[in-house]
DNA sequence: CTGTTAGCGCTTTCAA
DNA sequence: TTGAAAGCGCTAACAG
């Protein structure tokens, strides 16, 4: 704590240790030597830079330039989320790579919170807004800044927000067509809707019914009969579920897959499979949804599964707004990006 | 894009609008009236920053007083962590309670990266850095950089780093003495090792013989008979390893209860029980590790475990950073945070 | 092609 | 008790 080795080098330092004025200093490492510079002394000024170990100082540029090269994530829960963190680690690697960071800021799914989130991020200048949720939402009013902002796993009634969220109807789609392709007649879907009085932080979250609907729509175009339970989202929902949609039903009757609408739920069926002597994929398939990570690749069998785009997310957030923020015109301003199918082991052909 | 409202207010025309200077501006708000300025000034300043919908401007604040109040957050995975969002959520509150903002950066497992992350933190001139691991590991090294920094969920070799970490041992111990109080006679612990050769996100990772140890000295002190089977952490291995310890072993000589390296791997274990048709808790009694999201307390039955401190260990790493950062002397350099028996419904007394 | 100069918006020493 | 003035370290007009 006594002796710093030494003071900080300023810009100052290397212009005079280079016998040229800040001025030249500021060009050469910005690189804006459009016709100003000569290459002879660019090269001296980045070297006596290197040997003295500059490093710009990233605040006083800040205020001088007035961009602080940041992008604010306000989130109703990266924590609760079992893949919200899969979203925020894409974006922040997507925003390092153009020398960007991520600030983040939690709301523990407090709506009171949310304002005073942005506020920060606004007294913090960063130049650009991501705003995700946990569960897909359709926000009736985007969130109140004057930074471009774009919606991440959620979208808004107003079409020219500019927002990613996954494609869930493409994905229970991809779901049944591919148990019709195994040759699958009897196909029960573990559904759940949303519940207006349920946890907070799954309120308003649309992919169930999107998931169901597009699963039903898909059935009846290939003539599979479709079941649908009415459940929840969680490994006991599941378990739950299966068991009314399995329990003492004929063999001739029995669905002979099953799509549930969480890998989660999935695992429950898996449950109630093992508990009923049923052998999956053999007496049954499933098909789970999130590709959920440690989960369904991890399950007993490996699960067969809808991957929800989460990296791709917050990907395509960053580059949008940072677009948005260089005042390009995005084009595309609603993203649904495709919830692609994964198989496993736990499909396979009814017998 | 075209009429801005109106510019941006700054102090100066706060001070203007109140007849006063700058320098009466930045004492009235920064409470720095060390018997300097009238009450009656003062009021008069605040009240027409207010009117005038004043913010101080961070950047430049940060650039004269040389403080960001920010923190650094490098980490190996937000992502990839069923729960390193937990740590973060909790560190990113406590942060702001103090006006704190977290940046995080994530190197996805990669050591080369982390030197680049810890150094874009230090250019953006955060005033503290923490360290947070996936699994529990004890480095050999602190992280190269002149900022305080706290170890999260890891700790070093060196006991004057500061670290916060699980106290998996007594975690483990309060499993056994659970069990041994409902009577139970014949354990087998679900363990796994550190696999050197293992997954990249779990490298180093030392909970398994940790946990283990602690579960044989506990078992020893109770005089339970204790078993071990090492496998893995995930659901598929808690499903082998289980599957080992029940499959065809006569009903007097089979283990009455199980305790899992993790939550995961419990779920195998209740997968395997239902496949052999034996009861939980009634057959055989499950206890678990971590408390996991969604999953712990979802499972069927709902699953008793042991659960691991994420988000004190969140408060506790801006807590003692912050003070660190201030100069303050820290005590308890190297804090392990117990991980707390949660009983639900997986454990009853074997009969 | 290069250097001088004037700030970005705030804090803080020092003098009034 | 208050205010003038000098920067923090950098960038970008504008002259030279």
């Amino acid at each position: 704590m006594a002796n710093q080795p030494r003071r900080r080098v300023r810009a100052a330092d290397v212009a005079a240790a280079a016998g040229v004025s800040p001025t030249a200093v500021s060009f050469a490492l910005n690189n804006r030597d459009s016709g100003n510079i000569s290459p002879e002394t660019k090269r001296r000024i980045l070297e006596t830079a290197e040997r003295l170990g500059y490093e710009p100082h990233h605040v006083a540029r800040s205020l001088r330039s007035r961009t602080t090269h940041s992008i604010g994530l306000v989130t109703d829960a990266v924590a609760s989320s079992p893949f919200g963190g899969r979203l925020l680690a894409a974006a922040a690697e997507r925003a390092e790579s153009t020398g960007h960071i991520m600030l983040v800021m939690d709301t523990h799914s407090r709506d009171d919170r949310e304002a005073a989130a942005i506020h920060e991020l606004e007294r913090r200048q960063v130049d650009a807004l991501i705003y995700a949720s946990m569960g897909f939402r359709v926000l009736s009013s985007r969130p109140t800044t004057h930074l471009p902002v774009v919606l991440a796993n959620c979208t808004a009634d107003n079409p020219d927000e500019l927002s990613v969220f996954p494609d869930d109807a493409y994905g229970a789609t991809r779901a049944l067509h591919h148990l019709a392709d195994l040759g699958h007649q009897r196909v029960t879907m573990l559904s759940g809707n949303w519940d207006p009085l349920g946890p907070r932080d799954n309120q308003g979250n649309i992919s169930g019914p999107i998931r169901r609907d597009a699963f039903l729509a898909a059935a009846r175009e290939r003539s599979v009969q479709a079941t649908v339970i009415e459940g929840g989202w969680d490994i006991h929902d599941g378990y739950r579920s299966a068991m009314t949609a399995l329990d003492g039903v004929p063999a001739g009757q029995r669905p002979t897959a099953i799509f549930a609408i969480t890998d989660r739920a999935a695992l429950g069926a898996m449950l109630a499979a093992a508990r009923l002597g049923l052998d999956v994929p053999g007496d049954l398939s499933i098909v789970g949804f999130d590709d959920q990570e440690k989960m369904a690749e991890c399950a007993v069998p490996p699960l067969t599964t809808i991957a929800l785009p989460h990296a791709r997310m917050g990907e395509e957030a960053v580059a949008m707004v940072l677009a948005a923020a260089a005042g390009e015109t995005v084009e595309d301003r609603r993203r649904a990006l495709p919830c692609e199918l994964v198989v496993r082991e736990s499909t396979a052909p009814p017998r």
